[in-house]
DNA sequence: CCTTGACCTTCCAGTCACGGGAAGGCCCAT
DNA sequence: ATGGGCCTTCCCGTGACTGGAAGGTCAAGG
């Protein structure tokens, strides 16, 4: 199977699984001709790749993930650890984004929006009045 | 006034300063010897810039307020428009942490957490068979 | 006068996870 | 043999900085 199979298969583009690769993600074979030989093992492991991805899991820890995946001693633990850390995470950004979203919220609904120069979002953003 | 002082005043790290400048969102004086010298304007667009970057805009963002906030000709509806821009993002964003966050959270609490290689996160990952 | 240490400067490289595009080889059908 | 569509590697660019090296400057103390 040679790359944009792969691709298609897998919903990832072909630079990002020739990426994959380079960081020693994947080992796909490769034929006589130099091109990449996909096995349906490589495309396994870039949809489970895909989807840590879409889970927020940075790189590393997918190369953590797929590691454990593929440890029939693994335990349990050690991938709810990473998991755990990663919902951290993300409930930390959310946190932040939400602060943002409540302050620029107040800011856009206190500015008229008109052809006037007055704007409470510059004030501020200038001097800070408000709290947050 | 150094750096130094332009960063403690601002809570903006110097190299963040120095950058800003490289950029073009600043201009700052220079004294004899090379030494920046920062004016109350500089230290007043420095604050502006760290609280704009705060609310999440983008530096293009951000040289657009500037850029309005110097312009006393504005109207406001430019300014709105651009944080409205910036707070569908950020509901973008945090859609998208959410539908992580629920899926990750699913995960996490299927996962017992032991020393056995049973996983629910694993085998979501290797199969996507729950829903979402 | 000399040294020390804390400033300051510029420049280069690295971050993260790719994406764009060039230059060139390969494959298949006409 | 030619065309078009694959494939390859290689290098640069992204955003918004951060780290660090190499070297100039300044003020205080001995």
């Amino acid at each position: 199977m040679n790359i944009s199979e792969a691709s298609s298969r897998t919903g990832l583009p072909a630079k990002t699984i020739r990426y994959y690769e380079e960081i020693g993600l994947i080992k796909p074979m490769r034929g006589a001709n130099g091109y990449r030989a996909f096995r349906d093992k490589d495309i396994h492991k870039l949809a489970f790749l895909g989807r840590a991805r879409a889970l927020g899991f940075s790189i590393e820890d997918c190369r953590t993930l797929l590691a454990l995946y593929e440890d029939d001693g693994r335990a349990s633990a050690d991938v709810k650890h990473v998991a755990l850390q990663q919902l951290d995470q993300i409930d930390r950004r959310l946190e932040e984004l939400k602060e943002m979203r409540a302050t620029l919220a107040r800011l856009v609904s206190a500015c008229a929006g008109d052809s006037r120069p007055d704007c409470p979002i510059l004030s501020d953003l200038a001097q800070r009045m408000g709290d947050d």
